[in-house]
DNA sequence: CCCATTACTTATCATTTGATAAGTAAACAA
DNA sequence: TTGTTTACTTATCAAATGATAAGTAATGGG
């Protein structure tokens, strides 16, 4: 097996999902907040509830801007903040009403156009694609 | 099969593309340019030549900004833009002697990394990894 | 209790990025 | 030839993002 073959064809496959993200989620996203703010959201709608230091190391944000735009998102009603009842230093982030329902939209949006992808695909092709995305996550992607 | 679990199963592999690709790239790039001009680098890197029209679509920047970022690189003589004898409006951008060579470190920093992931793997774990890789690109991103 | 550490905040500033208007020069079509 | 379109540039401004210093308040170890 050449490694540097494979290593190749990598570079390109990232790059095909790179564009691919894009074209899936582009304009899904309210013009009310920016493109940090919204994948913000994105990672608390998927892992809520987290604390603002967990959105700090994921995200690679450092904490006193991670602070300013939970601010701004909390400010805009579009998430919660809880004090933990044991470390009153800590809090977790939640989405509002508000902001599931602005995700939600989004999610959909993006389903919608994920679903119109693969709507020409046989079901043999949609076994492939999830034997081949379950090969990539455990082999590759851990 | 069920495409609503096929598609979250896809957010959380696209997750894991973004971040895997993250590990590997980050402190690759020079202090000298901005993250922007690293990806016009990398554009260029695996398309030249290429004109700004080009790049300035492929990376969703306005052709004003992308002028402005070229003419930067261009200082830095990170690249070298070439008139079109055909069409005088058109240009076609070159990495420079200096920017192959900042380039190539970068590639080969990230291909150090990536073959360190891989280096566990068995041989038939690659060509799992190598068919699933074609799966994915011919049946999803194309 | 005291000191160090942790979790988060506030304030400030510089840089990067994005957006828009206006302009040049070449090509092209009627 | 004249008007339109294309390719790229310049200038300018606003917004978003990143970096740093300093601060609060709670925790926890000795």
């Amino acid at each position: 097996m050449d490694k540097k073959a494979l290593f190749d064809k990598f570079v390109s496959f990232t790059t095909s999902v790179h564009r691919t993200t894009h074209e899936l989620t582009q304009n899904v996203k309210s013009d009310s907040i920016t493109p940090v703010q919204y994948s913000i959201l994105e990672y608390i709608t998927v892992s809520q509830p987290v604390t603002p230091s967990e959105i700090s190391d994921c995200q690679h944000i450092s904490m006193p801007n991670t602070s300013r735009e939970l601010k701004k998102l909390s400010e805009k009603n579009l998430i919660e903040k809880l004090n933990d009842t044991e470390d009153r230093r800590k809090q977790y982030i939640r989405l509002s009403k508000e902001g599931e329902t602005m995700m939600n939209e989004a999610f959909s949006s993006i389903e919608c156009r994920f679903l119109n992808r693969i709507q020409n695909a046989s079901k043999e092709d949609l076994e492939d694609i999830d034997r081949a995305l379950d090969i990539l996550q455990t082999k590759l992607l851990y």
